[in-house]
RNA sequence: GGGCCUGUAGCUCAGUUGGUUAGAGCAUGCGCUUGAUAAGCGCAGGGUCACUGGUUCGAGCCCAGUCAGGCCCA
């Protein structure tokens, strides 16, 4: 069965795709009410992961199960198709590549890996438009982001300033983390003094001491930090006074031959906040700053703050209010705003040995060594590598975050602590850096006059969407700045450089660029569903989008689900070490897609979810079950065409019952995406009420009633409502095992076209259902005390030879008495006697009579027909009724015809 | 280090507003059946509810802390 599904499915998809399924349900859906799952787009690089898998199948679930509920579910599946990750494997691959050349290259392997995961994705059962999925790259999406852009130009959200980032002065461009590596080198480790030009008291007179292993960036030097809770020693130092960590006294000492000689103040890093110390060389002071990052491993417990150098001095920048400088050039010179003309022109790592001998003369070197460490070099020209602050483009967070915050409260959060977690990255986020120093992206639309001045217009981002949605982005890369000047009408001698816009104003407009494009979507969507590192991520920039466009949420209510761990609970690696398989193609190939599915169904996807070999065994075992019953009411189906209720017992009326309360159940876990509670409804139903009970119990009737019995035929038209409700529920779940069950019952169309059952109410009997309770409390009794100890002392063999005496309460007895007959059945034994007892107890004796050669019952009657001796009466007379219209030997029950196997 | 979250049998999960000996399915063991048979049925074993304190007449459920794990930041 296993080698079975995973040829059968791809049969099937074949199938499926041949008759254009998924056009069909939309179709047969045309009018009705709409129910958008909007698709959150996966990067364009690797195999389908499980995680990825996990996203897709659960996002299936919606899809289908809002179909089933009657609603129009379209699904346009949407890939991701720019960033770093493409440009990076490209350039490695080839160097010297022209940008146009690596956009070219980046767009093949963009849309290799397209076509790889859209088969994937299909292969698991997936249904949506995918020959028309969006993509990020299309030129009509594209033309879509830098309208957006100029939306929010147009908004006065946009507005220019510095930032660090990585620089390599050897390919003179910006670089990403990934195009870092490491390496050592020895830069001169050195201790300034920067004397205090406020403060009173013991401070008076002393300075502060700051410790750097980067001497180019003092001309950047705005502040210096201290860690607010250390304690700081105002001392004398064999005749000047400083100030140092309490903590790094030894270090400091050790490293400068200055020893503490005496003690003068001491104080908290806050008491220091606010005091200006003079700058080493330039007319100006640092002001001291408090900072969480200063640490008391080296230096003096004093930062050299310079925000247009560092990630961390350019956060604490920001937050104190302080200036960005930055005088260094692309291949990093100094440039002459660093204020020394002597150093201007000079690259950085050369001049450092010059500002050293200088702060020497003047005084203000307190110790200078060499130092060996790691440090980032550029991946391709394997220069250091020098954080510089270059002109960057931002959003304007602090303008939409009351708008952004009132949104996040007007969606549904499942689980509900998504809405929390929401709240708290949008009320911390600085501004959004749009602007990326990168080619394989959406180009920035700005351009620069003579003078280098951006020129912000949001009618020339419409010109530029223009012709980018007829051309594609291509063209900012392919022309040059006089033939876009001309053709935007701007005047000769403006520019444009390089820029991309960050790839999550790509992702993050997808509302515009795809809900409110898209005939058959809408805005805003039901649902959005992505991993719980979207609130971060997808769902944060979708937001800000919206918010500033729109003053709303995109999105009504958002799911969140964990990410997939081994069974062990850890997370799984990408790196080399880990070496079990995560490629969703592995356990399909091994499992199938409706084993994978029933996994996803089967665990708490708001939590982490584990998943491994041993998991899916299991979960194989759980669709054996599932399948096995579909097999059997199938096969007990068989020839049926039809019939009634009239001759059914308590234990029909009981199952139908049931049925009612589990598609009640299903119904409400689909509509509250709790895919779990289908996956335990319908496993117990199926395992337990279905197979050890009714199945069990109605074998006998189904192989020996009369065929056309009024008994037997209401048993099959039960089974019927239990196979016609159990395979449209499992539907969205098992869609290939559902659909094949669905075609071996005779049943034209495919089940996806179907809706749910509806439970009837005027089925369910709870009275009926607590009496069952109670029966199967006694059947307990009758198995443990009686039957199982017999079959252990071999006595019996099969309970069908057992006559089992029931002890029961005597206020009970009359109403068992009056149930005898289907309380044999309902226990599958020969034979039940009541006598009255203080407690429920069960004894039993082999039965006395002889038994049926075509039921297996032992019976009195069995012998009394002559003519047919050994049978029973009800045998004998099923036995000629069949004789009468029939011409074979039918004697024995005909083993009916494995179906669906 | 900070924010959000998780931790119940070997596995996946239930455990209603705190209230009797904590449940299910699967897996395991033993047995039965051989008319669901690369199936089916029965019985059994298995949990100091992560740990430690606290509130309460009573806590898997409430509170605090610890440990372990996840995501996002730093």
């Amino acid at each position: 069965m296993k080698a079975g599904l995973t040829t059968r499915e791809p049969e099937m998809l074949a199938r499926w795709e041949h008759a254009g399924l998924y056009r069909q349900i939309q179709d047969a859906r045309r009018d009705a009410p709409l129910f958008v799952l909007h698709d959150g787009p996966p990067f364009a690089n690797g195999d389908v992961h499980m995680g990825t898998a996990l996203n897709k199948v659960l996002k299936d679930f919606i899809v289908k199960s809002r179909t089933m509920l009657g609603f129009r579910a379209p699904f346009v599946p949407g890939w991701d198709c720019h960033g770093l990750p493409i440009e990076f494997k490209v350039v490695k691959e080839s160097r010297g590549l022209s940008p146009v050349e690596i956009r070219q290259r980046s767009e093949e392997y963009a849309r290799k890996f397209i076509a790889i995961q859209r088969r994937q994705f299909r292969r698991l059962g997936v249904f949506g438009d995918w020959e028309h999925p969006y993509l990020t790259l299309d030129p009509s999406y594209e033309a879509e982001i830098i309208r957006t852009f100029g939306r929010l130009v147009e908004k006065g959200l946009v507005y220019r300033g510095k930032k660090p980032v990585l620089w390599s002065t050897g390919a003179q461009t910006a670089l990403a983390e990934a195009e870092v590596e490491y390496a050592q080198r020895t830069d001169p480790a050195i201790y300034v003094k920067f004397p205090l030009v406020s403060g009173t008291g013991a401070l008076e007179g002393a300075a502060l001491v700051i410790w750097t292993t980067t001497p180019w960036t003092l001309p950047a030097n705005v502040a210096i930090a201290v860690d607010a809770r250390a304690e700081y020693v105002v001392g004398d130092f064999g005749g000047t006074t400083l100030v140092v960590a309490r903590a790094l006294l030894e270090a400091f000492a050790a490293e400068t031959g200055l020893a503490l000689t005496g003690e003068i103040a001491v104080l908290k890093g806050e008491d220091l906040q606010g005091l200006q110390a003079q700058h080493p060389f330039l007319p100006r002071t640092a002001r001291v700053i408090t900072a969480d990052f200063v640490t008391m491993e080296t230096g003096t417990g004093q930062v050299h703050i310079a925000p247009g150098h560092g990630k961390d001095d350019y956060i604490a920048g920001q937050q104190n209010g302080l200036p960005t400088l930055s005088p260094v050039d692309d291949y990093g010179k100094l440039t002459e705003d660093c204020g020394m003309p002597q150093w201007t022109g000079k690259y950085v790592f050369a001049v450092n040995k010059e500002i050293v001998e200088f702060l020497r003369e003047n005084g203000s070197l307190l110790a200078a060594q060499d130092y060996t460490h790691d440090y980032p070099h550029c991946w391709r020209s394997k220069t250091p590598v020098v954080f510089r602050a270059v002109e960057q483009f931002f959003i304007r967070v602090d303008d939409l975050r009351a708008g952004a915050l009132e949104a996040v409260d007007t969606a549904v959060w499942i689980p509900h602590w998504g809405r929390n977690r929401i709240a708290g990255t949008v009320e911390s986020r600085p501004d959004w850096c749009i602007s990326r120093q990168r080619t394989w992206g959406v180009p920035l639309p700005v351009f620069y006059d003579v003078s280098g001045a951006p020129i912000l217009d949001p009618a020339v981002v419409e010109k530029v969407a223009v012709l980018v949605a007829a051309h594609g982005t291509n063209l900012w890369f392919a022309k040059d700045d006089a033939w876009w000047a001309s053709e935007l009408g701007l005047p000769p001698g403006t520019s444009r450089r390089n820029d991309t816009l960050d790839v999550w104003i790509d992702s993050g407009v997808s509302h515009e660029a795809v809900l409110r494009k898209r005939p058959e979507l809408a805005f805003p969507a039901d649902v959005y569903l992505e991993a719980t590192d979207q609130h971060r991520g997808w769902f944060q920039s979708s937001l800000m989008t919206s918010v500033a466009m729109n003053g709303c949420a995109p999105y009504r209510t958002v799911i969140t689900h964990g990410f997939v761990v081994d069974k062990d609970g850890q997370k799984i690696s990408k790196s080399a070490e880990y070496k079990k398989p995560t490629h969703a193609e592995h356990f399909v190939d091994q499992y199938g897609a409706d084993i994978l599915r029933l996994w996803v169904s089967s665990v708490n996807y708001t939590d982490e979810v584990p998943f491994g070999e041993e998991v899916f065994k299991q979960v194989a075992e759980r669709y054996r079950g599932f399948r096995n019953v579909l097999r059997i009411l199938l096969a007990n189906l068989s020839g049926f065409s039809g019939g009634d209720l009239s001759g059914a017992t308590g234990i029909d009326r009981w199952v139908l019952s049931r049925l009612q309360e589990v598609i009640a159940k299903c119904r409400a876990a689909y509509e509250a995406y709790d895919f779990r509670a289908v996956f335990e409804t319908l496993n117990q139903f199926c395992a337990v009420d279905l197979s050890a009970i009714y199945v069990d119990i109605t074998k006998d009737r189904m192989y020996c009633d009369a065929a056309d019995s009024p008994r037997r035929r209401a048993t099959q038209t039960v089974m019927q409502a239990c196979f016609d409700a159990v395979t449209r529920l499992l539907a969205p779940i098992l869609v290939f095992t559902a659909d094949e069950a669905w075609e071996f019952a005779g049943r034209a169309g495919s089940v996806h076209l179907e809706t749910f059952p509806e439970p009837d109410a005027a089925w369910r009997d709870e009275a009926l259902e607590k009496q069952v309770e109670e029966w199967l409390k006694l059947r307990g009794v009758v198995y443990q005390q009686a039957i199982e100890p017999a079959r252990q002392a071999k006595t019996i063999a099969k309970p069908l030879e057992a006559r089992i005496t029931l002890q029961v309460p005597a206020d009970q007895i009359a109403r068992l008495e009056e149930a005898k007959n289907e309380l044999e059945e309902f226990f599958i034994v020969s034979e039940v006697h009541f006598v009255p007892g203080p407690e429920v107890a069960a004894s039993l004796a082999k039965s006395p009579h002889a038994g049926c050669a075509r039921c297996w019952r032992f019976l009195p009657s069995v012998g009394q027909i002559a003519a047919q001796a050994d049978l029973c009466d009800r045998c004998a007379e099923a036995v000629t009724a069949i004789a009468e219209c029939a011409d074979g030997d039918m004697g024995t029950p005909s083993p009916h015809q494995p179906i669906a196997d």
